[in-house]
RNA sequence: GGGGUUGUAGCUCAACUGGUUAGGGCACCACACUGUCACUGUGGAGGUUGCGAGUUCGAGUCUCGUCAACCCCGCCA
């Protein structure tokens, strides 16, 4: 007989009874009775009870187990009486009558229960890792990590995509974030950074050939954290394909994505119907104030500034006169909610920077707010037909700067959303954030920069550069989005040096820069370069979503905490004298700290 | 870098405006119980109230400082 297990402890049943098994695992639950003990046995499978009867010469050894020892019990497999049988556990209609027992592993008391589903504080848990991840819900949160991961490798597979691996020590990649950097011990006071992602590698690949590329790719960025964002290191579903239309990359994306979230969704909750729908991102700024817009939201922000050029209500008409806007949101049948929901929300739009909230309902004839009184009839009429109002309905607005404005109205999109309960339950909502612009004015310094990638090939290419104005330059550069969550950005690339060059200049950099910081591609780009693009799903961010879960670290096994730091690994840690010099790295003391 | 919240037994939570010996549950230890499945019952042990100052006759509670964790902003296209 195997020296630990026959079966696991999820596998035995009726067909067996009579039999002899053997099985280890551990203790999940122990009910003692006196005459006769009940031990819930537990491992990655499931649970099987084990019945020790006084008769056997470990019985007295029963009370000193302690819960989560690891132990190893031999007997036989016997049918339990139906009115004992447990419909809740796979193996609830046997249980094995344990003949021996070996205590593999004994278990000091536990710092936490295992066996219950009690939320506790995020650092005990983090220092206890491993035994956290014994716990039920996030060891299945990592199981399903696991299938979901390979259920993405066999569709880009299926695909005709190859995974390649890249470097993890290279030099500084692109993204605009922090690197994290390690030191070269063969080269004094030179460093490799960590990709903050392979993108320059898979465009490489591109040109070397290979036609489509994909990997389960990690990421570092030496950000800070986010309930939703990993501080240090993450991992995408890194794609790029070659001669490709930004189309042919959402129909990729659809496929797999429209494919694995049918597998994995719970039963009945809905996924979007393809293709995904596609919104331009300026219509997305003024229809929901963001660029990742929850679509499971049925709220619409409409913009009504010309209604509010000339009013008697100062507030809204002088942030007009000064270049402002005016944004409405229309809420339906919600009228009669009390005065406190209202004040509410004005103390809620207060909290995320705005002035104030106005509101205007109707109910019938009659028009309740605090502002209507400043409009006259027409001006009434405008707003109503402006945003199609009936009975009931109650109208809100911000009026700021374009950008406050967006950002307000998005919140308060948002938070009357949820306070509301609008949301449509069970579903995930994609859509595709299209015609980002290709340059952004820094507001601070006033210059032209790039708004996202500068590796994104502008729309209309090289005669767009030249004629139009650099702002008005749309890219072929996109978002992915879905219930409000930014899963991915991606672009067709720039894959022509004289337009690369010509970008850079328009956002104030000389050939040369591109020179040296970009070598290796801007090379490869006068040698055959074909027409590329890709994407870069968060794979963290689709587990999160797949297993409904908020925080990012229930959808890791070993995560750091905040402040990046692992305790449990107790990481960063300093190192010896030794490994510095090897390094060439002397440590001086910090300025303006004690 | 900034803001907010929290810190009481191994764990999770109590403790009115400052007031007697800081309590309940889980876990732990002991005893009882032959069919439970979150077993039950009785008893026990377990505390520098994060740390350090201060105010006060008296501080878990008030003040200041400090440390830590979490959430948010900046940052991350």
């Amino acid at each position: 007989m195997h020296p630990y297990r026959t079966h696991t402890c999820n596998e035995i049943n009726e067909s067996e009874v009579g039999q002899q098994a053997r099985i280890s695992g551990w203790i999940h639950r122990v009910r003692d009775h006196g005459g006769v003990v009940f031990i819930d046995l537990r491992d990655h499978y499931g649970i099987t009870q084990i019945v020790v009867d006084p008769e056997r010469d470990f019985y007295e050894d029963v009370h000193h187990w302690r819960l989560e020892s690891t132990v190893c019990f031999t007997g036989e497999i016997v049918r339990r009486d139906e009115e004992t049988a447990n419909a809740g556990l796979a193996t609830g209609k046997v249980e094995l009558m344990a003949d021996e027992m070996k205590v593999l592993n004994r278990a000091e008391t536990l710092p936490f229960p295992v066996a219950d589903e009690t939320d506790y504080p995020e650092a005990t848990r983090l220092r206890y890792r491993f035994l956290d991840l014994r716990r039920g819900q996030l060891h299945e949160n990592i199981v399903l990590r696991s299938k979901i991961t390979n259920s993405i490798r066999q569709r880009m597979i299926g695909l005709d995509f190859n995974e390649v691996q890249t470097p993890i020590l290279t030099a500084s990649s692109p993204e605009g974030a922090r690197d994290f950097l390690v030191p070269s011990r063969l080269h004094p006071h030179k460093f490799y950074a960590l990709p903050q992602a392979p993108q320059i590698f898979k465009q490489l690949l591109m040109v070397a050939g290979f036609d489509k590329y994909f990997q389960i790719a990690p990421c570092f960025r030496d950000e800070d954290s986010r309930a939703d964002r990993s501080p240090g290191e993450f991992y995408q579903l890194d794609m790029e394909m070659s001669f490709c239309t930004q189309d042919d990359v959402f129909e990729v994306v659809e496929t797999v994505m429209s494919g694995l979230f049918d597998e994995f969704a719970d039963d009945g909750t809905k996924t979007s119907t393809l293709p995904f729908e596609r919104i331009p991102y300026r219509q997305a700024m003024l229809d929901f104030g963001c660029d990742k817009p929850d679509l499971r939201n049925p709220l619409r922000i409409i913009d009504v500034t010309e209604v509010f050029e000339d009013t008697e209500f100062k507030a809204f008409t002088s942030v007009v006169k000064k270049g402002g806007v005016v944004r409405a949101m229309k809420v339906t049948g919600i009228v009669d909610q009390s005065r406190k929901f209202f004040d509410d929300m004005i103390e809620f739009a207060q909290s995320v920077g705005s002035k104030g909230l106005g509101y205007i309902g109707w109910k019938d004839e009659e028009v309740r707010s605090p502002i209507a009184k400043f409009l006259n009839r027409e001006q009434l009429e405008a707003l109503k037909t402006a945003a199609d109002i009936e009975s009931g309905d109650v109208l809100f607005f911000i009026a700021d700067k374009e950008k406050a404005a967006c950002e307000i109205g998005a919140a308060v999109r948002n938070e009357l959303g949820a306070r509301l309960e609008l949301l449509e339950p069970n579903a995930y909502r994609f859509c595709w954030i299209v015609d980002y612009p290709m340059f952004e004015r820094d507001e601070a310094t006033g210059k032209v920069e790039f708004s996202h990638n500068p590796f994104s090939m502008p729309q209309g290419e090289m005669e767009a550069l030249e004629t139009k104005d650099p702002l008005e330059v749309l890219a072929y550069q996109y978002d992915l989005v879905c219930n409000g969550i930014e899963l991915s950005s991606g672009a067709i690339r720039n894959h022509k040096p004289e337009i690369m060059y010509k970008a850079f200049e328009i956002a104030g950099y000389d050939s040369a820069v591109v020179d040296n910081k970009f070598p290796g591609l801007i090379t490869a780009f006068t040698l055959g370069a074909p027409p590329h693009g890709g994407i870069a799903p968060g794979l963290d961010r689709i587990v999160m979503l797949l297993a409904n879960q908020p925080n990012i670290r229930e959808i890791i096994a070993f995560p750091m905490n905040q402040s990046a730091q692992d305790l449990m690994m107790n990481a960063p840690s300093e190192i010896n004298e030794r490994q510095l010099r090897e390094l060439h790295i002397q440590l001086r003391p910090m300025k303006g700290k004690k």
